[in-house]
DNA sequence: CTGATATCAGTTGTACTGATATAT
DNA sequence: CATATATCAGTACAACTGATATCA
């Protein structure tokens, strides 16, 4: 099925919106559904004052246990550059620790503290809701069939 | 499943890598595999010397015929302020034309030049290349349905 | 008057680059 | 020497805001 006619002349009461061969495009509608994602888990996370980033942290925290800035830049994303304001805000917080590590004098040893882990109880569940959100037009199967799909995508890019 | 142990001491050879827990984030998902599809966009209109915004303006040309630049702004998904400077390239290059609408002196009209439809042709090209990349690790059905869900997605959020 | 249009100037946010001091 | 770490300053870019002149 063609699009609209080439060069055809504004009718008055057509419905206008983006092309469908635009619209259809993956790359198109990856950004557009992870601008909204974005904007549903940024939401959330301000809800407690917080931000993807210092999420990121504390999951990565949580599941690896004390780290290095930059092991924390590898596993969670953030660029070297940036992690160190992030800690900055987390450490002024109480929500990680600094320490330096006695085996390697270059590095600081992050380490989550019991007032981090309890904010990042409550972040999971801010985070869970966004995430519900995001998908809410999708049912079960879908959302599952959605997210290997997008796992496929993601690693065959990172390879 | 559990993720590794709560508080685990970084063991040597262990392989690490971003935590599941945030890995398999729908949003997390969408904007790493957003981020990958937007570069592969870019590097292959770059081979034309042209940018998304511009692609976008022409396709929309195309479909609906002469516009006005808001209706191009409405229809394209760009800012109203950012599509002037994209209109100024675009009729430098001789791809567009703008003119002054007969019936309202507020408005330009924008239209396709056959310079324009020609290169339009050729866009069209790299795009679908750059589209086949995105998706290259899926078969044809797990193309189809990916974008039938990110279509569920865009529209329940633009609603 | 209001509201829409095109334009320009400027802000914001984020990813990134580059340089530096320190230590391995 | 080369390499790795943490830090900071500054760049690049896109999305957006606000103001203005023009016109319906």
């Amino acid at each position: 099925m063609p699009d609209a006619p080439d060069h055809a002349t504004p009718r008055h009461g057509t419905p206008r919106r983006t092309p469908e061969r635009l619209a259809q495009l993956p790359s198109r509608l990856l950004a557009e559904t992870a601008a909204h994602g974005d904007r549903l888990v940024t939401a959330g996370l301000a809800a407690a004052g917080m931000r993807k980033w210092d999420y990121a942290v504390l999951v990565t925290l949580q599941a690896y246990g004390p780290a290095s800035q930059a092991e924390l830049s590898d596993w969670s994303g953030i660029h070297r550059s940036d992690m160190v304001s992030v800690l900055n805000d987390l450490a002024a917080a109480g929500h990680v620790q600094r320490a330096p590590d006695p085996g390697d004098r270059r590095r600081n040893i992050v380490s989550l503290t019991p007032t981090g882990r309890r904010r990042l109880a409550r972040l999971d569940r801010l985070i869970a809701e966004a995430e519900d959100r995001v998908l809410a037009p999708l049912d079960p199967a879908e959302r599952t069939e959605l997210v290997r799909l997008l796992r496929a995508l993601a690693a065959h890019h990172a390879g």
